[in-house]
DNA sequence: TATGAATGAGTCTTCATTCAT
DNA sequence: GATGAATGAAGACTCATTCAT
């Protein structure tokens, strides 16, 4: 007579773990943020969702109580994952005057990196529709500015930061993003107005 | 016995008359243009497009084969409206360099008007997700770039493109747009770099 | 080459026609009325309603804007028979006091009536539940002591309809409901009460 | 090392302890009366009775092996409620052809209660829909008929039955019950009547 | 041609029930 | 036993699209 074998934790990485909450969870979030990415927020269902976590589609409401709060979760997960990008650019707010090369290689990591960028849209055009977004949306902008007002003062980096979002749509919009001559020269630029 | 009195050109706004088939056709982009800026290229639907331009449901599938279809439309005229917006910078483009102020008061109107940011988010939008989309979220920068170009060099041109491109989204983000002073400053920043 | 034969009147009555509204309308509120009357209001579903009424689930949508209005649409169907009902009692109400046997016929009628008896309970029951079907619940109860109020007194008028509401209980909890002469010796001596 | 101190009674009254089979079985039960009560049977799920007893997801199927066996069991309970009711009723049974009134005040405290008014009528609608629930019913109403018939005859005794059903609806349909007078009127008028 | 009824696919959500732990 | 995660079958509702009229 046949039993099934036991399970091991190979067998567990394909059909997801029978009884794992965090992982579901965690898979549930990730499969969401990744179609947040690639679709916009607003094209988020419970079945893609479900299809692209691997999970049946009862799963999805389970840790979540609804679609909406599913996409906030996202929107969150990625508002926090741009925040790191926003904290390898802390260390050179200070000398961005100065030396604006250090900071654009950090600026140009997030430009080239299309998970980041799309992320970004999808937070600032959530925020445009649903104004419970817009807290979200203005997170990184806001935080950025605070970062570079110390240095440049508040006029300057705001005008760094409005052009920064400039900078992010283009990106989102151009196979490339733009180059590291032109971000330098229109840096410079706004760091030389009076504030 | 009664009969219908011939209809005028003022009942047509309200209700496009029977047999006016380019009237029909331009009240249902109208309301599908409006639902756009209001609520994202998303969330349009044929019945609420139908019930906008107070024409019958069918009349949507009528004159406009998909829903697909209908959006790009919308989101076409919407293009052309900002172009509209584009062609009173215009004749301030030969200037700027040396009086920014002017084409600064086209600007404003422009970020000023809840209306136009939002189509302009809209296109953006619908650049970032959908590929057919991108020519028409990218015209409005291409031709202000193209305009510019000529007078201050398509760097600068393409620096202040983005710019704008930034504080179209800070308005869209926020109840009131960038300041005049703000504004000016980081144009002519962005006009003093070198090119 | 095949074509389809042209529909007649036969084959519309096998397959709901293609155009009815009124005929759809009616269907659907035919197959709600009876699933309430059989299984109660709180058991009314979309699908069951569909499937009763043999018609495509999306049909029962497009006629009532939910199953809440559906539900009370039905609920209001029922009213209105048992109304009829009442009618037929007007006629002996004046002379109930003096020859109640005449009022009893139309009072046995309908408590012989299961679909009569089960649609008054289930008036009577959303009523308990739902206070917006309560003037529903209590409008048969109250047209009633109005019908007699005006030859026996408020009083005993009230008396004989709570009684019959309670007839009406024992009538659905029952196979067979209260005898005739059980009916009349009660009713009798609720008309001789003091009002 | 900390340790639990012993559970004691009062505790038990908010979250039944641990390994106390017995008492969370009935604060299962407690909590889909309280639920029948306030919502109707049809209304009740595992979730709503697990939250109210504050009691695991997992109890309500651990001690009763489905939905509608644990319905039955709630609705068992509001029978035995009511049979308490009945008790009170008992004693002034006998006499209550000469002194309606000492029994009256039982009746009218039934009426007043509206937990004992909605359990009545969710016993009713039960089993006016569900044949297997119409024993417990119609148990209230065949106990006061016997209990009534000894001293008033079958006869009489039904008739009051049934009348009391019809002020237990009415009751429940209303914010207040039948005045005490108008009840007492219409028993002393039944009680008249020939057997 | 014009219209809105018709239809089914698909959306969100709830829940009974099972079962791994 | 006790618990809550897991799952899929419904449930309500929306809508693009088709098509009879």
């Amino acid at each position: 007579m046949m039993h099934d074998a036991p399970r091991t934790g190979a067998d567990r990485a394909l059909a997801p773990r029978r009884r794992d909450p965090e992982g579901r969870r965690r898979a549930i979030l990730t499969a969401a943020s990744e179609l947040v990415v690639e679709q916009g927020a607003a094209a988020l269902t419970h079945r893609a969702i479900a299809a692209r976590a691997r999970v049946p589609l009862g799963s999805t409401t389970q840790y979540f109580a609804s679609i909406d709060e599913l996409r906030e979760a996202a929107l969150q997960q990625l508002a926090d994952e741009i925040d790191a990008s926003l904290a390898a650019l802390e260390p050179h707010a200070a000398e961005i005057a100065r030396h604006p090369e250090r900071a654009l290689d950090e600026i140009l990591e997030f430009l080239n990196d299309p998970r980041a960028v799309h992320a970004d849209v999808a937070l600032m055009t959530s925020g445009t529709t649903d104004p419970r977004m817009r807290p979200l949306a203005l997170r990184w902008t806001d935080r950025l500015i605070d970062m570079l007002a110390a240095h440049i003062g508040r006029g300057r980096a705001t005008a760094v930061a409005v052009y920064l979002d400039g900078a992010t749509m283009h990106a989102a919009l151009h196979d490339a993003p733009l180059g590291r001559d032109e971000l330098l020269r229109a840096l410079r630029g706004l760091l030389d107005m009076p504030d």
